[in-house]
RNA sequence: GGGCGGAUGGCGGAAUGGCAGACGCGACGGCCUUAGGAGCCGUUGGGGAAACCCGUGGAGGUUCAAGUCCUCUUCCGCCCACCA
């Protein structure tokens, strides 16, 4: 039998395509649906996870379409990036030809999945028409002082002779030489993002509908911290020694003071001591490691005695000055002052180095607290931990005996007004590095001249095009930086000779702001027709990967607001709702080339069909969740596609007399209208298994009874996730419009009343009977029918019941 | 170390605190067929002849009633990780 879906499929999307069935109409006389599906990096074919996100995205946006919305779903390609310039490297192919053609594969792989997209607004970033439009932008950031240029480490291979990126680190050394990377130090190029720490924190806030955890990543990645930064002297210079503390409660138990190898007071702490060349060994020993190798040595905390101390400005004790590799010089002020009895890792630290620890927070005694409680004296001796907890202020001057939280805001406010510490707030969040020495990537608009310095090239002068003829070798540096004709000119306010910025922009940059240029793909004059954003914006629902939860929703959001201070947009947040996808899996593991587990979904297609391969990747598991790939589960999907092409025909094939006039079965047309309500909660609602399952219970029901109206609803509920076959039987049936502008079913919520209802019978809690009694049976009658049943009178055993519960329309519970 | 999720038949997964296992895969039996890696019908959590009993990682608790709520615990996954 096997439905013939393959001229099924090309016929449909041909139909689609030439009566322009998805093409997004600014008209605001129906409700905007903007839906968007994170666009994709175009490595080659499409994988089983593009299947899934756009599979998932093309259900919400045919849904929506079929409910009268302005529906607007676009799609391009995130084209800029490395596996292009590794291409090159390996196999001496342009990036531009490799990324082009990759464009193509892609791009019909999309197609074949039958997807509703609006195909006229696609955008491809690398494309000088976009990029341009980062580089107007970079402007506008360098303009408001938010683009800016600092010395950063990079990884850099000595062989190669050129920068890498993290992942192209591995095990410590270069991917393609295995030589052992070194930090450098390289003048790079930054944004502000901190500048909008508050507002990305603070604006979390309106983002009800994005998933909590989500919204938990990002407020952890930004990381305010509230504390006080508080000046310790140095002694015998006259220098100050500022430190963060995020417990000002425990200032007064500082035993020692840690600075970070690479903080400036080092040098001048140890010149001339007997620990200077030891101290000098250790610090360059760990300078010279990259960040992750730090990290990766783990728990292991080294560290050495300057020879200098500090004073402590509550009590005016001098306490040794330390070096050690806990502490990070990007972290607050490089410099931390250690309270051993209250941290753990300076206990952990403490005692390995024989360092005093002093309580200055009495725990609570065993059993005062419920909560708090806990079981140590106020000897630390005995501690195998730091003790982290609220308590009572001890050895703490003047603010002992107060509780903990109290002595907290006490000793901050007090060392202010004593001009000892200011009360500060701290921030995870870094700038953001945006500077790649690297080709294939948007040229930084920026001129060096030797008279005026870093000019950016004028905004007429856009786009900075990328030459075409780099030398991509992997080596000597970046490409750009050879090609005499890109890096030679002349310098915008003097016309003397000058040179061009050769570092490129990281693709996150790209990406930071594509969902504004798909409302206008083609704007001259702006990077988006602020009019079309007006109408468009904020995307109703973003569906992606979880992999982007931190860094691209982050930047997106910081871009979005960025765009607002300029005027061009009147929107806090980029994203009203957000769905983050779960991986698809073979055997539990993600599908990757290097384990050889990948199903190629044009494979699935030529066997099954699109349609198949859609319903399957849907019914397979909730979209959150993460997916186990199965080849024979996908059996069931293409069976109950055949079953309702079977039902369609089987139903044409019988003359007008021969089928059951709607109405003849009331069971059947109630089925029917529960299902329209089932289903389109749950498609709402993103259950999409579920709604399939309703599905196949529709289905199932009609085949035992057929009948018109059921028919035609299991089709047009259908269709969002079988779009293809479900317009061919739509047209079987005697249909002349598209399905998917059809609009969708709605329940008759009369039809779905019934007259009785199965009454659970629990004896205990255990169902020991049911019951089929009319609606609308009061309390005493549900009682008094319960109790006449011989099965809980069974149970029963003629005592009398010690309490009923009585739950209408549900169940009556005996307890005996 | 921190944060966030999970754990339900042989498998993927369903279950507003109220019928555990919907729907599907697989398996088993049958029908049809020259044949079937097709299709159709039936059975399918475990135990038991049955009445029934036992079952949602483990241990407690709340409740008339717990997969669902609470406490503790084990294991797994993901993300961030020396953040003062």
């Amino acid at each position: 039998m096997a439905y013939p879906f393959s001229e099924i499929e090309s016929k449909w999307r041909k139909r689609w395509e030439e009566d322009g069935v998805f093409r997004a109409v600014a008209d605001s006389s129906a409700k905007k649906y903007y839906l968007l599906e994170m666009f994709p990096y175009p490595s080659g074919r499409i994988h089983m996870g593009h299947v899934r996100n756009y599979t998932i995205g093309d259900v919400a946006a045919r849904y929506r379409l079929a409910r009268g919305c302005r529906v607007f779903h676009p799609m391009g390609f995130d084209a800029f990036g490395q596996p292009a310039e590794n291409a090159a490297i390996k196999q001496k192919v342009d990036p531009a030809t490799w990324t082009g053609d990759c464009v193509g594969e892609m791009r019909s792989g999309l197609k074949r999945m039958g997807f509703s997209y609006d195909w006229d607004r696609e955008v491809v970033t690398c494309d000088p028409g976009y990029y341009r439009w980062n580089q107007w932008i970079f402007l506008k950031m360098f303009e408001k002082g938010l683009a800016y240029q600092a010395e950063a480490p990079v990884n850099w291979c000595p062989s190669c002779q050129t920068t890498l990126a993290n992942e192209e680190v591995i095990d410590g050394g270069c991917w393609r030489c295995k030589t052992p990377v070194a930090p450098r130090e390289l003048k790079q190029w930054f944004l502000k993002i901190t500048a909008y720490a508050d507002q990305l924190l603070a604006d979390l806030e309106k983002l009800t509908d994005w998933p909590e955890r989500i919204l938990t990543m990002q407020r952890n990645w930004i990381g305010r911290s509230e504390g006080v930064e508080i000046w310790f002297a140095v002694q015998g210079s006259g220098q100050r020694l500022p430190v963060f503390t995020t417990r000002p409660d425990t200032i007064f138990g500082a035993t020692y003071v840690v600075l970070a190898p690479e903080h400036p007071l080092v040098e001048g702490l140890i010149r001339g001591k007997p620990q200077e060349a030891q101290v000098r060994r250790f610090v360059e020993g760990v300078v010279r490691r990259t960040k992750q190798e730090r990290v990766a040595e783990g728990i292991q905390k080294e560290g050495l005695f300057t020879g200098g101390f500090a004073v402590n400005p509550v009590n005016g004790e001098a306490i040794p000055i330390w070096v050690a590799d806990y502490v990070l010089m990007e972290y607050g002020t490089g410099a931390i002052m250690a309270v051993p009895a209250h941290d753990q890792r300076d206990f952990l630290f403490a005692r390995e180095h024989r360092l005093p620890i002093r309580v200055v927070i009495q725990p609570p005694p065993a059993g005062s607290d419920p909560r708090g409680s806990d079981p140590r004296g106020s000897d630390p001796s005995g501690w195998s931990e730091a003790f982290e907890g609220e308590g009572t202020q001890v050895n703490s001057g003047q603010f002992n005996g107060l509780p903990s939280a109290e002595g907290k805001r006490r000793i901050a406010a007090w060392t202010e007004e004593q001009g000892m510490a200011k009360r500060t707030v701290h921030w995870r969040l870094r700038d953001w590095l945006i500077s790649r020495q690297r080709y294939w990537g948007t040229p930084i608009p920026m001129i060096h001249c030797p008279g005026c310095g870093v000019v950016p090239v004028p905004e007429d002068q856009l786009p900075v095009v990328l030459p075409s003829d780099a030398p991509i070798t992997g080596e000597g540096g970046s490409p750009l930086a050879k090609v005499k004709s890109f890096v030679e000119t002349s310098c915008p306010r003097c016309r003397k000779p000058a040179r061009r910025e050769t570092d490129t922009m990281a693709t996150f940059f790209d990406s930071s702001w594509y969902f504004l240029r798909f409302c206008s793909p083609r704007s001259q004059d702006l990077p988006f027709d602020p009019k079309e954003t007006a109408f468009w914006m904020p995307v109703d629902q973003y569906i992606g990967g979880i992999e982007h939860a931190i860094l691209h929703l982050l930047y997106s959001r910081f871009f979005t607001k960025f765009l607002r201070d300029l005027g061009l947009l009147k929107l806090e947040e980029p994203f009203a709702r957000l769905l983050t996808q779960g991986m698809v899996l073979k055997e539990g593991e993600v599908m990757s080339k290097s384990k050889g587990n990948v199903v190629d979904p044009d494979g699935v297609i030529q066997r099954y069909g699109a349609d198949t391969l859609r319903l399957f990747i849907l019914f397979a598991a909730p979209p959150e969740d993460s997916l186990e790939w199965n080849d024979s589960a996908i059996e069931g999907s293409w069976r109950f596609l055949n079953r309702v092409w079977e039902l369609v025909e089987s139903q044409r094939g019988q003359t007008p007399e021969g089928q059951t006039p709607s109405g003849s079965d009331p069971e059947l047309r109630r089925k029917t209208h529960a299902a329209i309500k089932r289903v389109t909660g749950e498609i709402e609602s993103f259950k999409f298994n579920t709604a399939i399952s309703a599905l196949m219970e529709l289905r199932n029901a009609i085949e035992k009874n057929n009948q018109r109206e059921a028919v035609e609803v299991l089709v047009q509920l259908l269709n969002p996730f079988a779009p293809h076959l479900t317009e061919e039987l739509w047209e079987r049936l005697g249909h002349r419009e598209i399905l998917a502008r059809t609009p969708w079913p709605r329940h008759d919520p009369a039809l779905l009343e019934e007259s009785e209802i199965t009454l659970l019978l629990q004896v205990n809690g255990k169902l020991r009977s049911r019951l089929t009694v009319p609606v609308g049976l009061g309390e005493e009658g549900l009682k008094a029918r319960a109790l006449a049943d011989p099965a809980v009178r069974k149970w029963l055993d003629g005592k009398p019941p010690r309490q009923v519960i009585v739950v209408r329309g549900r169940l009556v519970n005996v307890v005996v």
